[in-house]
DNA sequence: CGTTGACCTTCCCTCCATGGGAATCTTCAG
DNA sequence: CTGAAGATTCCCATGGAGGGAAGGTCAACG
């Protein structure tokens, strides 16, 4: 097969198959005399789960040591658990800043009037001139 | 005042200073004679702005747009809230997407024993081997 | 056989926000 | 005068994706 078939097949671009091999993702594929990379089954696969993995938000870096770990009959699922339990940790980081983010930015869009006037408490709070947080706990310089 | 300065006062490094002069959100600041930046107390007004804007999470496009309405006394107060409840959206639309990833992906750490044997729900998943999930409704691939 | 169009190759550039580091110059205190 | 701290510009890297150019290959159709 070439690579725009598995691409179909796998639901990733010719680009980003081209991109994994190239950062070790990927085992270097076989060429016809041509340089034209040819792709079996067990490529689909492999691309499969590594689509699945950048579902997941897991990185190139965290997708390589799960491919190694879903080839490695020794492994152990201690093993596969402690990993997907780190991503899951930061994934859980990133969530809390974001809800963060937003908490505070949903109560500043709470209090402006958005009217025809100038005076908006969003841009004072960005400017620094915060009284009208003082007493929500909601400040941005703590 | 020198660059490093400011970048004290306002919590923002130098480099990023001229990062954000080079981009346009900051005017060229004035020059010593040497070529050294000097600035005033007005530059730290707006790059602490800059600062709590990043902090909630806006672009430097955003950013621009806040900038050229906080300095315009025309500006309504409709349109910074328009801004802001844009970015908002954007805010919701990640914070959904970590959601149901850190959802699927903690039912699956849930489900894996994490011991010492090898079969593993995680891989199984990403593997697209997926019996386990298909009653749950987290199914990755729909 | 020739042409055409779809596909493949490599190479370089872009995004966004941030930082590292080198080479060189300026300023200030001792 | 010397040395350290701080400035300057310039290039490079990150991560995950994509755009596009210049050129080679393959298959089908007339």
């Amino acid at each position: 097969m070439n690579i725009g078939e598995v691409a179909k097949a796998a639901g990733i671009s010719t680009k980003m198959i081209r991109h994994y091999e190239s950062v070790g993702l990927l085992p270097p594929a076989c060429r016809t005399a041509a340089g034209y990379r040819q792709y079996g089954l067990a490529d689909i696969r492999t691309l499969q789960f590594i689509r699945r993995s950048r579902d997941l938000g897991f990185s190139i870096d965290e997708i390589r040591n799960l491919l190694s770990l879903w080839q490695n009959r020794d492994r152990t699922s201690r093993e596969v658990k402690a990993l997907a339990k780190e991503h899951l940790d930061e994934l859980e980081k990133k969530l809390q800043e974001l809800l963060a983010m937003k908490k505070a930015l949903q109560h500043l869009v709470s209090c402006c009037q958005g009217n025809h006037r100038p005076d908006c408490p969003i841009l004072e709070e960005l400017a620094g001139d915060s009284n009208h947080l003082s007493m929500t706990g909601l400040s941005l310089s703590p």
